[in-house]
RNA sequence: GUCCCCUUCGUCUAGAGGCCUAGGACACGACCCUUUCACGGUUGUAACAGGGGUUCGAAUCCCCUAGGGGACGCCA
């Protein structure tokens, strides 16, 4: 039985990468009659909300791709809730210990740091192990007393190579030397990665494991780890990354990533779902549109190609297009608009928001644009006239950017809040300050009221815009990005 | 820096030793259709990273070089 898996890891935004990782695994699970099991990989309690996970199930229900067990579903966990798989790893964790694959080790942060450097320093390519971070017993002692906590980390080999078998590229040989003796359990008793990713796994017998190539390098942490164990270990499968279009990994920074963004411009998920499925896989025929059902049919995953796919929004744009003209009807294309732009409470929110500033009916129409374009116009001539010169308004945008990236709740009064802090904090009058603000939402100075409109536009439409912006008016060169970046922080610890 | 992965038009890709004078798609140009704009149709420009082997024959197999990416955390 084929049982595969996704992880996502539940910070930030859910990810196209993980609707891209995701979407491969639902296609080799489906192909073979398998059962596909989402868990998130929340072992990390400072950083895990219950919201992002709920922001995850939400970006894969809206892609189609349902998974047989999960979080809401149930499974060997029940619904994988982080309390009650800690004492599992513990306990997991102490059987290494009792066998000597695993150790107790009361070295500091700060130590570590240092034996790094002196490696580095030293030229030195042989990874932290065991014997390099042993204490005499007397120092232990005196740490124990100190009441300093122990990491428990895994024994590994010092030298020799390790052999990982890749369902893509098939074997590969690491160096022994290079690989740390990775914590297993940090100071808080909570696993890492690592250990809750085997045990996960094998509780859940995971057969077949697809995730991204970024993970090749700690594939001999867990093939010996399933050895420590003696558990079977499923069949790797190291997907390509997908890039941004100057090759690096597809980050926010430079590229929408957040599922909601293409959800929120209007694209269907079948046509995201079909571009993703073109990233290094193709039909058989060469056909570009297939749907989800096609794509189960005819998968094969040794037919991934390794090169790493550029995302490019101009291809999808158009597939998008060839989705809308010949795969809906009149009728349905109406509902898919209704459902996307005039949900009741949207509708309610909108006009609540416009109903005072129109005198007829039909002043409603350009007030309301904003809320249903993707990108508004952007003229360097309204830039001009602004009262901020330009140096400042490009920091302005920067900043709110980078204050909005790290925004949690979407409220109107939230999102004031946050802004009028950081207008003060910047000695800007509040006023001034919004004005680039309005002109990269709207194209203009004229619009409806900015929080309310950042409100209804959402998170994601929101920071695309101000980004937009912000490469519009040439961007931020990378040597003041460093400077400003600094003034940012500065303010951020004065709050 | 060290290790690992990758490399076909600008981009996504087809290609499993002869079917390759390298095919398709996006983008771009031209033309046709059309009251406009789109759509659609026809067509054009454009790639096997470089160098060595192996072979009768290499985009395809091997080696080296170069380039790109990733990983080197008590993140995932």
């Amino acid at each position: 039985m084929v049982r595969v898996r996704i992880a996502p890891s539940p910070t930030g935004d859910p990810h196209v990468g993980t609707a891209y990782i995701a979407l491969f695994n639902f296609c080799f699970a489906r192909q073979r009659s398998g059962k596909l099991v989402l868990r998130i990989e929340d072992t990390d309690q400072v950083r895990s909300t219950a919201q992002s996970e709920v922001a995850i199930l939400e970006s894969l229900r809206w892609l189609g791709l349902e998974w047989d067990e999960g979080p809401d579903v149930g499974g060997p966990f029940g619904p994988y809730r982080q309390s009650e798989r800690t004492a599992i790893y513990a306990q997991y964790a102490e059987q290494l210990i009792a066998s000597g694959k695993a150790f107790y080790c009361y070295r500091s942060p700060d130590e570590l740091e240092q034996l790094r450097n002196a490696r580095r320093e030293q030229g030195i390519q042989r990874a932290l192990k065991q014997s390099d971070l042993q204490l005499d017993d007397a120092e232990i002692a005196r740490r124990q007393t100190a009441g300093v906590q122990p990491v428990v980390r895994m024994v590994v080999p010092e030298e020799g190579t390790c052999t990982i078998r890749d369902g893509l590229r098939g074997d590969i040989e690491l160096d022994w030397a290079t690989v740390d003796a990775q914590v297993l359990l940090k100071v808080d008793g909570l696993p890492t990665y690592h250990l809750a990713n085997v045990v996960d796994d094998h509780l859940m017998e995971i057969s077949h494991v697809i995730r991204g190539e970024e993970w090749i390098n700690s594939a001999p942490k867990h093939q010996l780890l399933y050895a420590y164990f003696g558990w079977d270990m499923p069949q790797l499968y190291h997907m390509p990354l997908l890039r941004n279009p100057d090759k690096s990994k597809l980050s926010k920074r430079k590229n929408p990533t957040s599922i909601f963004y293409y959800r929120d411009m209007g694209f269907l998920p079948e046509a995201l779902l079909n571009y993703l499925g073109r990233m290094g896989w193709a039909m058989p025929d060469e056909r570009e549109k297939f749907s989800l059902a096609d794509m189960i049919a005819a998968f094969d995953i040794r037919s991934v190609s390794l090169g790493g796919p550029v995302f490019d929004m101009e291809k999808l744009r158009w597939l998008n297009g060839l989705w809308i003209r010949e795969n809906l009807t009149d009728a349905e294309f109406v509902q898919r608009y209704q459902h996307w732009a005039l949900a009741p409470e949207r509708v309610t929110a909108i006009a609540a928001l416009l109903r005072e500033r129109v005198e007829t009916l039909s002043d409603l129409a350009p007030l309301a644009s904003v809320f249903f374009y993707g990108q508004p116009h952007l003229d360097e001539d309204v830039f001009n006239n602004l009262n901020l010169d330009r140096e400042t308004q490009l920091k302005v945008l920067q900043f709110t950017s980078w204050r909005l990236d790290s925004q949690q709740g979407w409220q109107r009064d939230a999102l004031y809040a946050v802004l009028n802090a950081l207008a003060e904090s910047m000695s800007i009058k509040l006023r001034a300050f919004l004005q680039p603000l309005f002109v990269a939402l709207s194209g203009s100075t004229v619009c409806p009221p900015l929080f309310d409109t950042m409100a209804i536009l959402g998170p994601d439409l929101t920071r695309a815009r101000i980004r937009a912006a912000l490469e519009f008016l040439g961007g931020v060169s990378k040597k003041s990005l460093k400077q400003l970046e600094k003034e940012f922080q500065a303010l951020g610890s004065a709050d």
